[in-house]
DNA sequence: GCACTGGATTTGATCGTTCATATTCGCTCG
DNA sequence: CGAGCGAATATGAACGATCAAATCCAGTGC
């Protein structure tokens, strides 16, 4: 085996102290607690620090504060065939946000075989991370009952039951799609569809339920269909199969932009005119949708806020032990565009 | 200021050896260096390790070991107008790769107002990281720079300078774009177009030299048109440009999907047929890609395989101290549909 | 002049592991 | 039978910071 590369060895506490004619612990105060120094004594050990180029090593630190300055994002798993569409603008967020804070971010998976509260535990027992952000929350997820029931920190942008945490996030997706229903409504339409995947996601679920009170509320005739999977190809085939049946619905509200895609694929191969003989809305406001003609009317999901909020309640578990005591619903924000057509048309 | 969270204190060796009746030294051993002990020893205690749950602490491990086990990635600026096509899939490779190999990867970005540079300082100079994977390399990259001066391991997606370090992997973009051209060629397109952003991308640069190489070597007449921007509105206004001029190419080839995607907005606005009226090709295999009718000929990048060999070029850096002699180019694998046409057409 | 105060600074201990170096042990061999 | 040896295990000393508690010190009140 080839012989391992050398350590380096770099500016320690001791070196700043012993040039500064200080003692460590004052170092360590000018970084921690510069409050505790004296103005001048600040400035003169600060200009020392800055000149040696010191730099507490993160590990040294770790281990004697137990705080490791890293939150821990699960990553969601990324099918190219339906992939997950958030993950970049959420991901985004969440970096900057933890980024503002002072913290980092650790990618991490479930190695082959193991499950995903296996990973967690791993993190968790390794004292490697502070806490855990999680995405793509499902109902009964088996990390918030494991993260639960150990007591650790986390937050999650989807809610959690009621026994649990309610450090939680997430989009008023229900509030919405009525809003959607509601601009259909305006626009004439009696016979809506709702586009749904079937994967059981919650959101899912919470935008079709919008959907079937914003159909009730307003009188409309509303159905709702499923996708069994989220590919292209099952989308295309079941959109298909909506838009040739009897009866076909004058306006379709997608669950999701991925599945807006699907329509707008089959509509032109129909001859389907979208904004005249079909109006369409979704959900998410995926950058791809911008290329769309007609453009898309969607729901923008407010991304940075949420990646805000969700670090800031983390930190708060952190750093201050205080769980909030209710989940935070965010709205979700309608962007109309031209695919719903003008106002008084059928 | 709310009392702190006191800190769990776990199971530590200490615990471990004197439930075991053993040194801390022979449990270190057990999980660091198991062919020291003897089997019966080592299976005796494995049972106690086991029994207790002992993880080491990463923290007093990488303090003591001068070993983090984490790879920091730059995280790529993901502008929604412009969204980093292969985030999401090579970010996913890299995670799965790193992650059986053992480490983790570390996501980071500059904070406001800090330069490339000073966020790779802070993560060196905390000895937070064992090391850089890179991607989005530019041509005189200051990151590269920076970490050659330095002297810190780095592996790049993207070729260095002949100066630098030679641990970057890179696909065959020009070899790529030349097969490309080749098929359009064999389909008797003689006014072919190339279609690029003007970014000043390395990988863009790549593929329009393959361009160019293609249509000399079979001598067909190629143009070269730059989009000052890449957001969907700026590449739309640009292919219009291209395909409503005289002497309208019958086939374009794209340098990247995400530019595909505004020929086929603006050949559907114009009444142009693709695989009849036009050829189009692309580059990055891009999942929305799927919803395109008639479907996209493109280039697939192997991104597992790039991620792979980043990560194992990058562990023999910080493991074995040995920087690779040479840069990797791996050939993009062109996938043929139907946006070409069929043989011999026009 | 002296105890007292409260902020500024120092001191000693400790976080949990691995490194480097001893020590022990069981065998073989002269 | 004891020296010699290699493998297995044990011991002391870091690694580099922060915590907790002690000490110092200038200023105040009596």
């Amino acid at each position: 085996m080839p012989a391992r590369r050398p350590r380096e060895r770099g500016v320690t506490v001791e070196d700043v102290a012993r040039a500064a004619g200080v003692s460590r612990q004052t170092i360590s105060n000018a970084l921690n607690a510069p409050h505790r120094l004296r103005p001048e004594t600040l400035e003169r050990v600060s200009a020392v620090i800055e000149k040696l180029g010191y730099r507490p090593d993160q590990s040294a630190r770790s281990l004697r504060s137990g705080t490791r300055r890293i939150i821990a994002y699960p990553a969601p798993v990324d099918d190219p065939a339906n992939p997950n569409a958030l993950m970049g603008g959420f991901l985004e967020a969440v970096v900057t946000a933890s980024g503002e804070a002072g913290y980092r971010i650790l990618l991490v998976r479930p190695r082959p075989g193991q499950s995903q509260e296996q990973a967690l535990d791993e993190l968790i027992a390794a004292r490697s991370v502070d806490g855990f952000l999680l995405s793509d929350v499902l109902r009964d997820d088996p990390r918030l009952a494991y993260l639960s029931g150990a007591g650790f920190p986390f937050a999650a942008f989807g809610r959690t039951r009621p026994d649990q945490p309610q450090s939680w996030v997430d989009v008023d997706s229900a509030q919405a799609v009525i809003d959607l229903v509601g601009l259909v409504a305006a626009r004439g339409h009696r016979r809506v569809a709702f586009l749904a995947s079937s994967s059981g996601q919650p959101w899912m679920d919470d935008r079709r339920d919008g959907f079937l009170a914003g159909v009730r509320r307003h009188g409309l005739a509303g159905h709702v269909y499923s996708v069994p999977r989220d590919d292209p190809g099952e989308i295309v085939t079941a959109t298909r199969g909506l838009l040739t049946g009897r009866d076909r619905p004058t306006a379709i509200v997608a669950g999701g932009d991925w599945l807006a895609l699907g329509v707008y694929t089959v509509a032109r191969a129909e001859g389907l005119e979208i904004g005249t003989d079909l109006a369409v809305a979704a959900f998410d406001d995926l950058p791809v949708t911008a290329f769309l003609q007609p453009a898309l009317t969607t729901v923008r999901l407010p991304l940075h806020r949420i990646a805000k909020a969700l670090i800031s309640r983390l930190l708060q578990i952190i750093e201050d032990g205080v769980t909030p005591r209710a989940g935070l619903v965010l709205p979700g924000e309608p962007v109309i565009r031209p695919s719903l057509g003008p106002l008084h048309a059928p």
